[in-house]
DNA sequence: TCCTTATTGATAATGATTATCATAATCATG
DNA sequence: CATGATTATGATAATCATTATCAATAAGGA
């Protein structure tokens, strides 16, 4: 199972001499089996199923490793902890966030990109990725609001 | 001075039977006397150089009350703690962010706010505000780079 | 297999934020 | 302008997410 995202991490290590570890391959297959915008506990949670031994500090030092190694995203929340989402061979996109309630529609906008691409020139920079979170009500919470 | 703030700072007390103390006059001279992108350290400090007396703790409840007058806007950074910055009267902005040195630059483009104003009536969301942070090197971190 | 080095899990430590609570300040009202 | 109901304050403890520490273990090249 997810032989190709095994494959990425297994390159990753080599690269720099750390090692494939059970507890490494545990947490991957745990996190890549959940759906995309999970907390760390969320991943222990799915980890443990597989492996009731695995430390909460191993998650958090693996999924920092897997950031790292192009398989995940971090994204910090305004509230709780930080959450992630899957990375590899899953495009870019931005976020459209209910303040009501909380549904989440994951978009890509080109005129938006594009748009972006002009202000990394304009001022010069290199660009190395952005994060795009749009905030509103959803259908439903703006009808219920305006009645 | 900050005649203007503290105006808006009252309305929003007195429309909610809520107070106002020396202590949140204190918290509002010392966030407005400091330069935008602050963390409530920063803002504690300021303030106990007006008054001593200023608990950590009324900072923290205090910047939140004004993010909720509208007078600071909030935000998660991915290592520290939260940040503000100031929100009366300056007008909204994204981020550009050097990766390397923390360098910031405040930009605003039309063309981005227009195409989100686009996606916000593609999936029929109201808009209630968006945070954008494009990351990157600026030009003199992107020449230190290639070299 | 052996040996060096990285990794683990448990636990303590940290740092930011929030809750608690007794005391003090505010302000609408009489 | 004194009163009293209520909110606010500051100190402290509590919580939550995250990181550091460390002795014991596992990986993987020689």
């Amino acid at each position: 199972m997810h032989r190709e995202e095994r494959a990425v991490l297994e390159r990753y290590l080599k690269e720099r001499g750390l090692k494939m570890t059970a507890a490494r391959e545990t947490v991957l297959e745990a996190f890549l089996g959940l759906e995309t915008h999970v907390t760390v506990d969320d991943i222990l949670e799915a980890a443990r199923a597989l492996d009731p031994g695995i430390g909460q500090a191993t998650v958090f030092r693996t999924m920092k490793l897997f950031a790292d190694a192009g398989l995940a995203r971090e994204a910090c929340r305004d509230d709780g902890g930080r959450q992630y989402e899957h990375a590899w061979r899953h495009a870019h996109h931005d976020h459209l966030t209910c303040v009501d309630c909380g549904k989440v529609v994951e978009f890509v906008d080109p005129a938006i990109e594009k748009a972006q691409e002009a202000v990394y020139r304009r001022y010069g920079f290199t660009s190395s990725g952005h994060r795009l979170e749009l905030f509103g009500r959803c259908p439903d919470c703006s009808k219920k609001r305006s009645r």
